[in-house]
DNA sequence: GAAAACACAGTAAACGTTTTCACTGGAGCT
DNA sequence: AGCTCCAGTGAAAACGTTTACTGTGTTTTC
């Protein structure tokens, strides 16, 4: 049915080593030859097949990603980033979700680890350790997400939580909740850490509350417990969180950001659309996505290039959720 | 390096064809060698090579789907219908993202059909002779979208649309426009035909507007058009384009619903969290995502199933965006 | 009690490539 | 003329599997 090498070769009049390397290595055949095996190659529409280079070759030109809930914008636009950069290096994609499942996530790497060049892994929750094991398996990237000896594409989410600060005190607040997401979540620690930092260091009051699940429920259970702490101000751990606190505030009949100040993380699509707009802070995900596909392919490059751990900046967007405190305004 | 059929074979003193039987075809072995060969296998943490498999089996074990945007949450949700139906029959899933471009579509399924069973294809807008041409170098199956001959997994928006005029009807709407969305998109024509439909059914007037480019910008540029057309009910093709409706309306000072009502199509996650909260159609994108694949794997089967086309329903959620004209409220 | 059937396991051929090695003929050198 | 060298090509081995074929020993059948 389809069209192999060999079929080329004959209708060539050559070798199928002499196709193989017309169009694999092309300075190593005579150019008339070339040109006459490639025209053939186009005429009959032959496309290698890739499993059997991959079989011989060690390479299979595919790549892996593996993220926690493809619902998730976030991983989503990473994803976007990943499949963009591969295919400019016409690099396949495989992709896996492991519906928050650390045990599937594991188990996903590994399965895909036979197929794939290299696997990017979406994964803020898996333990350390297993990280590691995952790493023997295959070459790993990981997004957003520091371990030693193992490239990642990071986010600088500990001076977008500066910046956070920054503008909040600045504004005037001197008793701000955090909302946490999963205690064991990386990001989760990492943006805790640079708010800390900052809020250190301005000297404020900060209510750390939670750990919470990152959605959209989380939030509303969230911002009950915020208001009882007095706050004028909520930080949340990602911008689900923020729009489920703002809902609640809002049947609560608190007003934002009359009452309370709000701030999201991430800035997905809605966070500008909805009402009214959420200050958060951009992420920079197709381009971490790009970046982990470089620092794969780097790593696969002739000699192994090094192990590098790069951080992309993040960025404050000031929209409508956040103002001076009310009591500051009289 | 990576363990091999062979070092199974070699420690469980068998020969390698046993191996693969006592995994592949265990009725063929007996059951205690089969024990001994699992264990050993199970403890060198064999994972066979699929590609090496696939080679000679014809069967690659993996399924292919392309999308226009990996950044459209309606095509994420068919992503991880798909992703999630296809690991529990084991396959792995390539992804690909159009960018919107038609001729990269046909190149994308094209490049996967040596490496998959099969492509799913979420592509609106391909011309219907490229998507047969695919179909004949792969096994295709089309979502949302139907051509004769070619399964599909549908998503009746028709009995959508139909729900939604008679919601607006029944409010005692009696002017309605419809902002289309792209011209060429199959799920476009389906909307309007059913809206159509339930309008002449019913009577009214229908002010059709557009085309739009099917995003926030795209509805930015619709409301005012329907402003001036003095309709007192705005239906949108899809949610997005119904948000960028529903700002403009508010930076304009008309009120939703008291002055227009306003419905979206899809009931991507923003919708229920809006303000107002949007009137909208929920699809079935996830189970749509599964049907794929289930009639993909169904073609592939030993005779290949018949063609099937299969409609999901979609389902009118009533929110916050529509209620009576105001003229009808004196 | 012999023939036939069967359950089980091993040998080797295939799948479509790439790549090592060997071969050819001609060019360049002494 | 004889030698080496090289460009160009082909034959064949390899990659990790599955599977048709073959060969055992044991059971069933008459």
């Amino acid at each position: 049915m389809a069209v192999t090498i060999r079929d080329v070769a004959r209708q060539a009049e050559v070798s199928v080593a002499t196709v193989s390397r017309a169009l694999t290595s092309p300075e190593l055949v005579r150019a008339s030859t070339r040109e006459r095996v490639l025209a053939v190659a186009a005429d009959l529409g032959y496309q290698p097949n890739l499993a059997a280079r991959g079989l011989i070759t060690g390479r299979t030109g595919n790549l892996g990603i593996v993220v926690p809930d493809l619902n998730n914008p976030f991983f989503t636009g990473v994803l976007k980033g990943v499949q963009s950069q591969a295919r400019q290096s016409s690099y396949a994609v495989f992709v896996a979700d492991s519906d928050e499942d650390p045990a599937a996530e594991r188990d996903l790497v590994l399965a895909m680890a036979k197929q794939v060049d290299g696997v990017i892994l979406c994964s803020p929750g898996l333990e350390e350790q297993v990280v590691r094991e995952l790493a023997r398996a295959t070459s790993l990237v990981l997004i957003n997400r520091r371990v030693r000896g193992i490239p990642a594409a990071l986010m600088s989410s500990g001076s977008g939580m500066r910046q956070v600060i920054d503008h909040l005190v600045a504004l005037g607040h001197g008793r701000i909740a955090y909302l946490n997401g999963p205690r064991t979540s990386w990001s989760n620690r990492e943006r805790r850490r640079g708010l800390k930092a900052a809020v250190q260091r301005h000297g404020v009051d900060l209510v750390d509350l939670g750990p919470f699940p990152p959605r959209y429920e989380g939030g509303l259970q969230a911002a009950d417990l915020a208001l009882a702490e007095g706050v004028t101000a909520i930080v949340a751990y990602n911008d689900i969180m923020a729009l489920g606190v703002l809902a609640r505030l809002r049947d609560r009949g608190v007003s934002v950001p009359g009452q309370v100040s709000l701030t999201g993380f991430d800035d997905l699509m809605f966070a500008a659309l909805c009402q009214p707009a959420l200050t958060t802070v951009a992420m920079p995900v197709e381009p971490t996505g790009r970046l982990g596909v470089d620092l794969l392919l780097s790593r696969l490059g002739r000699d192994g290039g090094a192990i590098r751990q790069e951080e992309l900046d993040t960025q404050l967007i000031v929209r409508a959720t956040t103002a001076p405190p009310s009591d500051s305004r009289n």
